[in-house]
DNA sequence: ATAACTATACCGTCTGGACGGTATAGTTAA
DNA sequence: TTAACTATACCGTCCAGACGGTATAGTTAT
């Protein structure tokens, strides 16, 4: 056996974290490599060593937001309280792990990030595919732009101190409109 | 008498609308002052003789979007579709001069612009209370998230070649949603 | 057993380019 | 004459990425 086994990459996934938290609480200007290197209490060389490139810490952070989706999605298609009522809860700002790696790829879409947009939209369709089967097709864009809404003011709701308001009270508004959709 | 009149600021304003066409086409990042300049015809010179910096640009553009917005909330007051049915309309991506006013300054309020953010979170509020007038309180929120998810999925219709997809298809299931939620 | 070697996991500094802004000297049109 | 420009050179800062070096841990030949 030639390779060997030293130690493990506690870094990368520092990093990965690291870029994620910037992304959400100070938006894509703030997530300099600097910045990221020093949050994740790591150099800027060590940073690079795991990421060749931004491109590739991007990359890779998309990957863990296509799992997390899927995982979702398929969630979504059991809910027992259906997929519209799931869909909106969902999308409430919850501190999850998707709903970081979503609201983090979304800094990056608001900047015209190729790949970031095209994931969108693959996971706006599959949604709404979902959402057509449990309110039917004239009613589901109606829940999918409530949800999209969601995320729109969770966007506007910036910084570590960012207030996160009174969605809580939102929810029973937004579930019962949604009950009168599918009637 | 005859006093010399010199000439008409012709620049100035075609530098405003060529910050506003970069910032929803090609995002802020694209809207450098070079790029600005480039776009309006204009020298480098030229663009800050009118405006000492960039965020005395980002300024004048934040002001024309309030007095455009003041209008329309008093258009949306008066309509006689309701507040509600006319929100919705005013949602859809129109090209019109709110449009694009609305949209260039969510591309600021994407990078964290504080006073963008301001005037967004204001507009927001005023929405909400005719909203509440038409609908209902419990509705209105329901409303208004689904207007901000239009507005949401224009911006993730990028570029000059943006499609602009089907909304106008759209128009009729959510003006459908919005009758639901009245009764 | 240990010296020599190898692969991985980092650190710190430097460079080249872009961007916001300044400065200045000249040109055009009312 | 004066405001409204053009054209260009320049400065300081910030950023992505390159690069060379160091530290650690396992492997192999002796």
């Amino acid at each position: 056996m030639m390779g060997t086994m030293p130690r493990k990459p506690v870094a990368r996934e520092a990093v990965l974290d690291a870029f994620e938290s910037l992304l959400i609480e100070e938006g894509e200007r703030a997530a300099t490599l600097d910045a990221v290197a020093r949050r994740a209490g790591v150099s800027k060389g060590g940073l690079l060593y795991h990421f060749p490139s931004k491109e590739a810490m991007i990359s890779v952070l998309l990957e863990r937001l296509d799992g997390l989706l899927a995982a979702d999605v398929k969630a979504m298609a059991d809910a027992p309280e259906g997929a519209a009522a799931y869909f909106i809860k969902s999308s409430l700002w919850a501190d999850t792990r998707l709903d970081r790696a979503f609201v983090a790829a979304t800094r990056l879409a608001e900047v015209a990030h190729e790949e970031a947009l095209r994931r969108f939209a693959a996971a706006q369709a599959r949604w709404l595919e979902l959402l057509a089967g449990d309110v039917g097709p004239a009613m589901a864009k109606a829940v999918l732009y409530m949800g999209d809404g969601l995320y729109f003011n969770a966007m506007l709701a910036r910084g570590p101190g960012g207030p996160l308001p009174e969605v809580g009270a939102d929810l029973e508004s937004l579930l019962a409109a949604v009950g009168r959709l599918r009637s």
